[in-house]
DNA sequence: CTGCAAGTCTGTAACGACTTCAGGGTTAGA
DNA sequence: TCTAACCCTGAAGTCGTTACAGACTTGCAG
């Protein structure tokens, strides 16, 4: 196998992404079906590597796939008006807000349920204690 | 059906659980068998109640099933150290944190990234230049 | 008592974003 | 030439549910 070939296993290496990663995108219709060598192994282009690591650094940045595909789509078509990326990227950015702020309250929940543990038996542990809400009957 | 049987129905409306949700855990061997009536519908007691509570308590401080039913069999061992109980929960918490921390910075790139955008056409999006990082060969 | 809507039953498939596995074929390098 | 490392396909598993499909049971109104 040349240098030259981008073999599945390279543009792996090259984007950090697994090998299984990259059919699973193309069997997903994200990354489209490369040219195939004689021995039917995928040989890649340029093309292929930016749009992966595209895929990739979106992915990074918590977009779904769905996303994903939106951004792509829309990258491909350079003369339209960028706000609908704009709206893709605000509503992902709400997303992640309300992640954040959900996982700090739950945090401060541990916190409290952490510190109230004396260490004794099970019997009298805070946490479990924390676990098992009084029937509000 | 007479008001005093605990109908799955019940027990979904009495901790806030989907009725599917119930029998997933019925099937996951987290939330024992209960027993049944002539026409086969699961009845369940109090103690199932008590242990369904628990069980949505814990999922909703985002502990994983695997760490519930850790807790549950911690729980049922009343005379057992508390430690290991602290165990789960504080490597519970600490992935928590770790979460906020990605997510925090996650959210600055989204911010920068966002703030960036002019709002012009794809071809000048700041944004899918972000998304586009250069070859680094 | 009949009829019917609402509740329940089992089993299976779907979601998202992969990962893993089985059972092969191909290739690079020693 | 050998063989280890790579690659192929297709299917199944992961997690925590949710959503069916198609049948059965029950509560209640008339």
């Amino acid at each position: 196998m040349g240098g030259k070939v981008l073999t599945i296993g390279r543009l792996a290496e090259a984007t950090g992404t697994n090998v299984e990663t990259i059919r699973f995108y193309e069997k997903s219709g994200i990354l489209p079906p490369p040219a195939r060598t004689e021995g039917n192994y995928r040989s890649y282009d340029p093309a292929h590597l930016a749009r992966l690591r595209f895929i990739r650094r979106a992915r990074d940045l918590g977009f779904s796939l769905d996303q994903v595909k939106a951004l792509l789509r829309l990258s491909d078509d350079q003369d339209q008006s960028c706000a609908a990326v704009d709206d893709i990227a605000k509503v992902h950015r709400e997303e992640v807000q309300r992640k954040i702020t959900d996982l700090v309250s739950l945090k401060g929940e541990l916190d409290r349920i952490i510190d109230s543990c004396r260490c004794g038996t099970v019997a009298e542990c805070r946490i479990i204690e924390s676990l098992s809400p009084v029937d509000p009957r």
